[in-house]
DNA sequence: CGCAAAAGCGTACGACATACGCACCAGGGC
DNA sequence: GCCCTGGTGCGTATGTCGTACGCTTTTGCG
């Protein structure tokens, strides 16, 4: 029944005991991964790399992580920090949550890059979804729906999170626009190319947070029939 | 104003032309590295693997593929095929096309992995978007409506894919409820422990269906309420 | 002060993407 | 029949990466 517990995980829930060495230490590297893979893109953390940036030898990183997959996982755990208080009200409280939650990923897109949705076991990640449930409190909502109104909710935000951090890292829309009008003809692909006549990849200033108020209003729309319906 | 053209783009979209070699070439490489993906996850393909199953050298592979990026493109746009043809009714319509989009995503979990939500603009994937859009013709909503709407959907299924591709490959859901059964104590985390305890997590056959429809008539009512609202 | 355990690290290996340049081959003009 | 040209296949080599292994240095404690 209770099986093997991974020892990554018994570090991160503090109950394995910290290893008290000076100079280097989790908090110390993980930190630095972090600020390389928000500076550069996850692609440019490399053991080497990270090693030079704390002034070590690439293989004294190993007594403090087991592999680069560790070290991802703690990067997982402490980028976010701790979620925010959330207004009252269901409706305002999963909105702040979603507005906070995006501009985490906005400040460490690689996150989206290492967990591929993958559901989280670390106690940073946790806290989030936590908090998540927490603006439900006080609806009729079943356990399983809150759960459920959650994750639509994550889908949502980290969706809008993962094309908005990609235009805002300098993929200018503009191009965009311009070759999706190059390449969309109305014969093979009408639905696009109305849209593209529209002027719907046109860049705009506030694109990124208004495509994120307007979709996030609809999901939390949807869960306002289901509040209405019972 | 139209700026230089992309060379993958062009080739994509058949404005150069195919190089006629014989034996090795684009189509059985993409091919080829599309079913080593399949089969054995993104990891496993690399350009030597893929060239022993072609039985060619490495180095042949570069005649017909720039690099290995360009590949992983080439893999994006012709992996998920052709939309399906949708029902009547805008409501019947998304629904039947996030389904057969998640079917794209269960068969070729890759696809997440490579496509980092980076606008497409590959034929393939334009003409799934495409399709999305056509199933809101005849319905009064905007073209930027209809974008945001079928922008929302799709964040949805490839959340939802995401972890149920994960799940479906052995990552087995009874020790996930198992582990946070272990670590969540609801003085730390309440919300999330009254989830646990209500049995949220524990596996079920038809978990991953459940979630899918619960959560994307959850987007739909918020998209019927647009409607209804004009 | 002595010693065990822990921390730091140098070397080495195997996988990987890919630059470069040579060998082969087909087809067309003479 | 012969050569020449452009494309195709590939062998070699380079640099980067993660990390196994075992040695050396430091540190905390009795």
């Amino acid at each position: 029944m209770t099986r093997e517990i991974p020892r990554t995980l018994q570090i991160l829930w503090g109950e394995a005991p910290r290893p008290g060495g000076r100079g280097l230490n989790r908090e110390r590297i993980v930190a630095a991964a972090i600020e390389i893979a928000d500076a550069d893109g996850l692609a440019a953390l490399s053991m080497a790399r990270l090693a030079e940036r704390l002034g070590s030898a690439p293989m004294s990183l190993y007594r403090h992580v087991a592999n680069k997959d560790e070290l991802l996982a703690f990067m997982l755990d402490a980028a976010p920090g701790s979620p925010p208080e959330l207004p009252r009200g269901w409706r305002p409280g999963l909105e702040a949550w979603a507005r906070a939650l995006r501009d985490v990923y906005y400040a460490h897109p690689w996150i989206l890059q290492v967990s591929d949705g993958r559901p989280p076991l670390d106690p940073g990640q946790l806290a989030w979804l936590d908090r998540g449930l927490a603006a439900l409190d006080g609806t009729p909502l079943s356990q399983r729906d809150r759960f459920e109104v959650v994750t639509a909710v994550l889908y949502f935000v980290r969706g809008e999170a993962q094309i908005g951090a990609i235009l805002m890292r300098g993929g200018s829309m503009e191009d965009y626009a311009g070759l999706i009008a190059h390449f969309v003809r109305p014969e093979r692909l009408p639905a696009l190319a109305a849209a593209s006549d529209a002027g719907i990849f046109r860049p705009s200033a506030d694109a990124a947070e208004s495509s994120f108020a307007y979709g996030l209003a609809r999901v939390l729309d949807g869960v306002s029939v289901l509040l209405a319906g019972d």
